[in-house]
DNA sequence: TTACTTGTACTAGTATCGTAGTACAATCCG
DNA sequence: CGGATTGTACTACGATACTAGTACAAGTAA
């Protein structure tokens, strides 16, 4: 998986879990490209994707930010779409490896049992 | 999305839905290329992975076949880690979107019971 | 065997993607 | 203002992925 790919998952999951709060600065696109020995571009890149994203803020002189757009109504919609478009990705495939419905939501029934009930 | 893997996936379909039969042979690799108007090599590719899986089997000089492999409890046991494998990757995929498992599962279930009783 | 059909190996060209390098622009702060 | 810090635009290189072209090999059938 490229770079650019595991940066930006690494950062959503940060924010999901609360490890990243609303407001709280990220490290500059330098700093952050030094520390995971990177291109300072690649680091923006993310950046850059993750504010169309509505999730970071960046100001220029100043830095970059975790937004608080993604938590009001509007993007709360948005957002509902993007569940849906990623459960219709996954059926397809699924579908196209011959499995139903009913294989997929036994399969994560059995994780959800499984799962321990952390934080 | 590349031509192999349309192709890839249209043929995993038809079997999965039953418009191609355990038996029944497939086009040979240049007719479906000149039906697709597409390179012979790139249809040959797709029956290579599909051999690979086992669900086609080709003898040369005669054609390629939807194979009976993928029925008996042997590649039964594979096609389940198929599943989870799948399940993994969309799991995590979703939790890097900031959803839970029991989003997924609600999501899911809203789709089962919309789904029309079909075949 | 010989002609024909089938799949296959090898090669090469083209496009796309990912990353890095370098120079630029906006903002802050003394 | 002027230096420092921030993000950004542009370019280019390397690698990989995808497809096509061509020649080959294995099998069938007369």
């Amino acid at each position: 998986m490229p770079l650019y790919a595991q940066l930006t998952r690494a950062i959503r999951f940060a924010i999901a879990t609360g490890r990243l709060r609303v407001g709280e600065q990220l490290p500059t696109v330098r700093q952050l490209a030094v520390d995971l020995r990177v291109n300072a571009n690649t680091v923006a890149k993310v950046y850059a994707e993750l504010e169309r994203s509505g999730i970071l803020e960046t100001r220029r002189g100043v830095g970059t930010f975790v937004s608080a757009r993604h938590l009001n109504p509007g993007h709360r919609e948005e957002h509902e779409k993007h569940l849906k478009e990623l459960v219709d990705r996954f059926v397809e495939e699924a579908s196209a490896m011959g499995f139903s419905l009913d294989d997929l939501l036994d399969e994560l029934q059995n994780r959800r049992s499984k799962e321990p009930k952390n934080v």
